[in-house]
RNA sequence: GCCCAGAUGGUGGAAUUGGUAGACACGAGGGACUUAAAAUCCCUUGGCCAGUGAUGGCCGUACGGGUUCGAUUCCCGUUCCGGGCACCA
């Protein structure tokens, strides 16, 4: 029987649906086992051969583990909202709702025909009203709740009012915008809009003005990781800082678990490292500076206290509040000047020239450890938003400073026994320290550091500062709020109405707060975000609906909120809904939360690594607070699939100009474009041009089908090598307009799925960057048919015989293969487990392989890598239920135990031989033997024998004359 | 600048975690079958040298050292490529 792959495939796939054989229920009598992907956004372009790289990697781990016994949920579905079906609206005025909807209806028709086990009764929307009813109450609940630092976790804003009224700020230690101070009075003084708007300084969803990334090309703003380079992530377009009324997400105060977080979870390191650099945690100190002759102070941060006495001068953020204060009358006019230049420079200015800027404030601040007068200098080098938005300089230990001070002509003075800074300043963190405080200098307090190392420095200073009021250890983080509000239409709603101008939420029951109709897709002609020309956009608290605008009286009906969430919003707990789609009641039930637990497998690219992958494991550490999710961390194990590159042809056109003095050529070009092929291109002087691969075959030009490609090639000329037009070739990105795009429909079609896995997976380590490159396939497709092969001959032969049992060398392939097959998969090691598959394979057919005892394991062993044709076999070998329910074979030691040991005999330092030895062989039949081989004059040579290895873990020494 | 991860044939990549480097596949070359093509099968394929030949020798895992009987693997230094962070005090 031939191996007909596209009949066999497309049975299985509807015995798959017709039998649910993927749908699974939760069921306490088997363990669990979560495998998930990153769900796609469904874009028009549909799926290239790259997209479903990881999915068929985690469907074989899913297969896999189903397989061994676990009940494994494998769910798949859409991040709906985004820009592209929103763009496509404003230019076509179509409805993204409608262009989703077909997009995804293409993905899916795509993904069906790869075969895999996705649970698509459990699929999920970002854009579905029934999904982001739990985004909005995710919302809500974020909006409800503060970050107690003591407890650490989120705690209802109930328990802070509470706190307030007994003692107002007293005893306070919260997250917060900025650090309010009150008594219990008045907090009770206060009216209701006053109490709301200190609330906000708390809330873990809050509105803030704030200096925002705003794209004007896209018209929105954008979150730190939407932030490119100083551009826009998406487009590429100019970002600009702005102040803008916006939600945010008090992610920064779930910083240090997000930190800790990562020690108990298995990523890569690469990817950790990642994020604990976007979180960016250091250690320091806050340390108060008294200003000369005034009674104002201000705080510093610093993580290297050691250094006090080495301040020189102190440098305050343009931004910062303190630049108004501190400006004597005298400087008044060059500093607004200064803070004129500032606030045109744009974020790209400041990021492509970093000249040294600042101007004098006028004022002195008294170092603490000196008593010196240190001037305040006001620079864009400081940022306001770090640390408190003032620094104290040492320009001999930090670059920054110490350009600065090179600049303006100010003082540095060296603290690092030893160290050169005739340069340069001396930024590491080792050395003794001296000059703290200096020599002949009168000490303003008792205190010295001298003859310390750095690192002790830095303890001692931080404790006499604790000790003596001086400041307070304080530890910063670089991760900043996440800007919450976009200027767009196609995104989730805010279920949020104004009421004298502060935001109340609309009610938890009337959730979901369902997406408006608009007319137009663009901002509104006063500025306002689309859903500014939504007409039916207001709230009715009588009624408790959705009502026309015109009925805004601001009594009892209040204008809603115009801005929608951002991309994550949707992505930030998609897992958990997968666990229980259909549940009305709540985002995920207890029940079905504790049976799934948390992701065990995620599979997904690595540019997540600061967007989503952040925002979830915070969304998650926030559901856990409030009981919702029984796991602090979302995502147990990660993989990040690498991009699959486009492996672009090139076509050499020989230029016209440097044609003039050859006749041939100016013959031919008479004719149409030449074209030579790459072999003898350095020959002339050639223009490559991108070819579509697709009518390339092993780097060979179809040269009629290049004819037909394009009507001004028509006429083309070629001079060929060896009769053949051999093309260039690159490694670029899959893209449209590189001629790469390769499609895995295509590559289905011409091979079957199952020859698309497993090439997908041979093709190289699934973490890793790689070429596609069609050539290869056939090798796949080969062994397929091999093995299919191997099975019709082995199931026709036990038909006519009586069975027998397997031979040693038998089992022995077949136990070499299970182990190997076992062993890489739990390590996500596929690309190895498909030669062992290949060597198999070979093995028994070169051994005329009778045995049905030995082609059921097999069978099995390649389920998960193709599944249609191992179905088939199953299904031929007499089995009536799918192999997805079959039991994973066992390896057993004792088929592949070898009967000789390997032996390595080293003359004098160097290993000259090794002979192979029965497996039970003892050292003294051992000693014997290398003695026995010492008598070849040809390894001999005077030499005396000083050991003898045993591959691999027996060492003897025998010395000898 | 700081941090992380890499570097193996013409190509993608293996190597039992310290044990005969280059599995497997692609590509290339040669052969068998065939009127022919497709399909299939077999052989060769890291480099250099010696030999008619079976074969033998030397060099080889980015570069330079080290540890070891033995290093692609461990340690130190250098170069290059990729990724992250970046006036973060």
């Amino acid at each position: 029987m031939e191996y007909n792959f596209r009949d066999i495939e497309k049975k299985w796939q509807q015995r798959w649906v017709a039998a649910q054989t993927y749908k699974v229920t939760e069921d306490e009598n088997r363990k669990k086992f979560y495998v998930l992907n990153m769900f796609p956004y469904p874009s028009g372009a549909g799926l290239h051969v790259g997209h479903p790289l990881g999915y068929i990697a985690s469907d074989i781990y899913a297969r896999y583990k189903r397989l061994q016994g676990f009940n494994v949920l494998n769910p798949m579905g859409y991040d709906a909202y985004g820009l592209p079906a929103e763009q496509y609206a404003i230019q076509t005025g179509q409805h993204p709702a409608i262009t989703t909807e077909q997009n995804i209806a293409r993905y899916r028709e795509q993904l069906d025909k790869i075969g895999f086990s996705f649970d698509w009764s459990r699929e999920v929307r970002t854009c579905d009203p029934q999904y982001y009813h739990w985004t909005q109450w995710a919302f809500q609940r974020m909006f409800g709740s503060f970050y107690c630092n003591t407890c650490h976790k989120a705690q209802t804003i109930e328990k802070l009012i509470e706190h307030f009224e007994k003692q107002g700020t007293a005893d306070l230690d919260v997250a917060q915008t900025e650090e309010l101070s009150f008594t219990a009075d008045e907090w009770r003084a206060k009216n209701d809009v006053e109490k709301q708007q200190v609330l906000m300084n708390y809330r873990l969803a809050y509105l803030a003005e704030t200096m925002v990334n705003w794209c004007p090309a896209l018209g929105t703003v954008l979150a730190n990781d939407e932030v490119v380079n100083g551009v826009s992530e998406r487009g590429g377009y100019p970002v600009e800082q702005k102040r803008m009324k916006q939600w945010c997400l008090r992610v920064s105060a779930y910083a240090q678990r997000l930190l800790d977080g990562l020690d108990t979870i298995d990523w890569t390191d690469s990817l950790k490292e990642t994020q604990r650099n976007w979180i960016g945690r250091s250690e320091g100190a806050e340390i108060v500076f008294k200003v000369k002759d005034s009674d104002k102070s201000f705080t510093i941060f610093t993580t290297r206290a050691d250094t006090m006495f080495g301040v020189t001068f102190m440098v305050l953020a343009p931004e910062s509040e303190l630049v108004q204060e501190l400006t004597t009358a005298e400087q008044r006019a060059a500093v607004d000047e200064y803070l004129a230049y500032v606030k045109k420079r744009t974020e790209r200015d400041r990021i492509s020239d970093r000249k040294v800027t600042g101007v004098f404030s006028g004022s002195y601040a008294i170092n603490p450890f000196t008593g010196e007068a240190n001037p305040i200098w006001i620079s864009e080098y400081v940022l306001a938003g770090y640390g408190t938005g003032a620094i104290m300089a040492v320009p001999a230990h930090d670059s920054r400073d110490y350009a600065f001070a090179k600049h303006f002509g100010l003082p540095i003075v060296p603290l690092v026994e030893g160290c050169d800074i005739s340069e340069e300043s001396f930024d590491a963190k080792e050395g003794i320290v001296c000059n703290s405080p200096r020599t002949g200098v009168t000490p303003y307090i008792d205190f010295s550091l001298n003859g310390l190392t750095i690192k002790e420095a830095i303890a001692a200073t931080k404790k006499y500062v604790r000790e003596h009021n001086l400041g307070r250890v304080k530890v910063n983080y670089r991760l900043r709020d996440a800007i919450f509000s976009r200027q767009r239409y196609w995104g989730e709603p805010f279920p949020v109405y104004y009421k004298d101008g502060m935001p109340q939420m609309v009610p938890e029951e009337c959730l979901p707060l369902e997406l408006p109709e608009v007319d137009k897709f663009l901002p509104t002609e006063t500025g306002e975000p689309p859903l500014g020309n939504a007409k039916r956009w207001a709230w009715d608290t009588k009624t408790k609906t959705v009502v026309d605008n015109s009925a805004i009286d601001n009594v009892t009906v209040f204008p809603l909120e115009l801005n929608t969430m951002p991309g994550f919003a949707g992505s930030s707990a998609y897992y958990l809904r997968y666990m229980d789609p259909k549940n009305d009641e709540a985002l995920v039930s207890s029940k079905a939360d504790n049976y799934w637990q948390s992701v065990d497998l995620y599979v997904g690219g690595s540019e997540h690594a600061t967007g989503h992958l952040i925002y979830s494991r915070f969304w998650n550490k926030f559901l856990f607070d409030l009981g919702v999710s029984c796991k602090e961390e979302p995502f147990q194990k990660l993989v990040n699939q690498g991009m699959i590159q486009g492996r672009s042809n090139f076509v050499y056109r020989i230029n016209t100009e440097g044609a003039e003095n050859n006749a041939e050529l100016k013959e031919m070009m008479a004719k149409g474009p030449v074209f030579v092929s790459a072999g003898l291109k350095d020959q002339y002087d050639v223009t490559p041009l991108h070819v579509d691969v697709n009518i390339v075959s092993a780097d060979v030009l179809d040269i009629e089908a290049f004819k037909a490609w394009r009507p001004e090639y028509a006429n083309a000329q070629f001079i060929l090598e060896d009769g053949r037009y051999v093309c260039g070739w690159a490694v670029e990105k899959m893209s449209k307009s590189m001629f790469n795009v390769v499609n895995p429909d295509m590559i289905v079609e011409k091979f079957g799925a199952d020859t698309l896995r497993l090439y997908e997976m041979f093709l190289g380590p699934v973490e890793q960057a790689k070429p596609w490159d069609t050539n290869g396939i056939d090798g796949s497709h080969r062994f397929l048919k091999k093995f299919w092969n191997l099975a019709q001959s082995i199931i026709a032969q036990s038909e006519q015989n009586t069975p027998s049992n397997p031979s040693p060398a038998e089992l022995k392939a077949l136990h070499k293969l299970i182990k190997k097959v076992t062993e890489d998969i739990e390590v996500f090691s596929y690309n190895t487990s498909i030669p062992a598959f290949m060597i198999a394979t070979n093995e028994l057919s070169q051994l005329k392989c009778t045995n049905r005892a030995i082609l059921e394991p097999m069978v099995i062993l390649i389920a998960p890598f193709a599944p249609h044709i191992a179905e088939e076999l199953w299904e031929q070998l007499g089995h009536t239920t799918s192999v997805c329910d079959a039991q994973w074979p066992v390896f057993e030691e004792k088929y592949l135990v070898e009967d000789t040991v390997k032996m390595m005999v080293a003359f004098n330092g160097k290993t000259r031989f090794s002979i192979d030895f029965p497996a039970d062989a003892d050292n003294a039949t051992i000693e014997a033997a290398a003695r026995a081989h010492e008598l070849t004059p040809k390894y001999l040579e005077g030499k005396s024998i000083i050991k003898v290895i045993i591959v691999p873990k027996r060492m003897i020494n025998i010395v000898m004359k």
